[in-house]
DNA sequence: ACGAAAATCCCAAATTGTGAGATTCCGACT
DNA sequence: AGTCGGAATCTCACAATTTGGGATTTTCGT
């Protein structure tokens, strides 16, 4: 691990249960001398991605708002994704949004209410998880097989909660069955009471580059309400993969 | 200049209207050797600031995204103004948001839209001009006067066309007035028939931390509703400067 | 399986980073 | 306004780490 790697672990000590720390306690947790965390400091806060706050301490900086708002303007994905959702919302009262596949992560990058009471919300930034909910399971449907046993034996605990399987075999069977359909359904496995309905997007690879997920109450939707929308789902994955220049055929395939 | 900043110098490549690079376009650039550049972006993504694409380039990557909602969920600013936003923007048709300030550059943290059809947008990320509208003058009217002074003369050209003064005495004239009335009013300075409202937000410390802002169409604002709004937009920004443990004495100081 | 481009490796030279302690700076008090 | 205390920076000797030209390996796409 050379210096830069050492510095930039000083942004993982940033936490939602502790968003601001002093000097002290950064050589404390980190053990690094105090000059060395000083110039350290120095390096992030002139390239803003910390800022010191008035008294002693010190937090994430603008940079990082500025970064992401200049990555979620300039997203292909995001951009085809928005008409998408915005009619896939209007179909049903719920939530209408959009995960990107981030390799071993999954993140919520844009969504469209059309509840006035949403049971949860799905800001940019959150996180979603990879073993369970039918965003997981749209997405590790299309992986390679080699992808999808190492996550499926990473995570055997997770799948089986969420009733995807025992095994790494029984996960890759589930995994074919939403392959052939196209979709994932998922019933309260993220949140409660919430019906999970989600399709991958391509942008011309192998692999999706995201997912289209929406979720809505899961009273009253019946199993003809349910078909129409699964219906709806796969049609707006496939609206925005089209417009990020991928045939129709990876769908299916 | 070190290695760690000239690695940091990578993300400052990215940009809208380029938000894509491979790693030849960075070595012309930038000048880094091959071996070197490689090891930039190594560490980058390891950091998850940066992402490969498939084919050839990079891209910023997910640990910003993840970062900015963190600092979002984590920002007290932001907590203890949402409340007095969604009051403020239920007054009147528009929107209410609020901006940070980080030293010399204002960012919208936190909105809240009231109105179907927006003249204008203020999502979270979105730059706020330093020498124009009313957020600027809010926060610079309650700046020691060294830095009014500073920021004046740097940027003389855009006070004056915003009719806030020719030199940096007559633009410290122009602050003292809205620093005595604790609210700005600026017309169409940053979105033509627009007018923006704001008012300072203090944390304790000397030096506001952020401005609250409402914006509404030019046309139907007679006098009197204007001078309701100017106390409805001080009267948010009190609400959220107190949640923050700041008492009002600062606010008029 | 093959070929081209992308990413990594190797290693000698030397530039840069490190850290203990002293010092300066800045803000908070009275 | 003056003084105090903690935060941030400086100094400097030592050596560890970074650098880059070129060769090599890996990884795709066909």
């Amino acid at each position: 691990m050379n210096s830069a790697d050492r510095l930039l672990t000083l942004l993982d000590l940033f936490s939602e249960a502790r968003p601001e720390w002093t000097a002290e306690e950064m050589m404390a947790e980190t053990g690094f001398a105090r000059p060395t965390l000083y110039r350290y400091l120095k390096t992030l806060k002139s390239a803003g991605l910390i800022a010191s706050v008035h008294g002693a301490g010190f937090t994430l900086g603008p940079r990082v708002t500025e970064l992401d708002y200049l990555m979620q303007r300039a997203d292909p994905v995001v951009a085809a994704g928005r008409d998408p959702l915005k009619t896939l919302a209007a179909i049903h009262p719920g939530t209408a949004f959009l995960v990107r596949w981030y390799g071993r992560k999954l993140l919520c990058v844009a969504s469209e209410v059309s509840t006035l009471a949403p049971r949860s919300s799905y800001p940019r930034g959150r996180p979603m998880p990879l073993a369970r909910g039918a965003i997981s399971r749209a997405i590790l449907a299309y992986l390679p097989k080699r992808e999808q046993e190492a996550i499926g034996g990473e995570n055997l605990a997770e799948f089986a909660r969420a009733g995807s399987g025992e095994t790494v075999e029984e996960i890759r069977a589930t995994l074919r069955r939403v392959r052939r359909d196209g979709v994932a359904v998922a019933y309260g496995e993220v949140t409660p009471d919430v019906v999970g309905i989600a399709a991958p997007v391509f942008d011309g690879g192998p692999e999706p580059v995201a997912a289209v997920c929406l979720t809505v109450e899961e009273t009253g939707v019946d199993p003809a309400t349910l078909a129409r929308l699964e219906t709806a789902v796969k049609r707006a994955a496939q609206e925005t993969s089209e417009v990020l220049g991928c045939g129709t055929a990876r769908q299916s395939a």
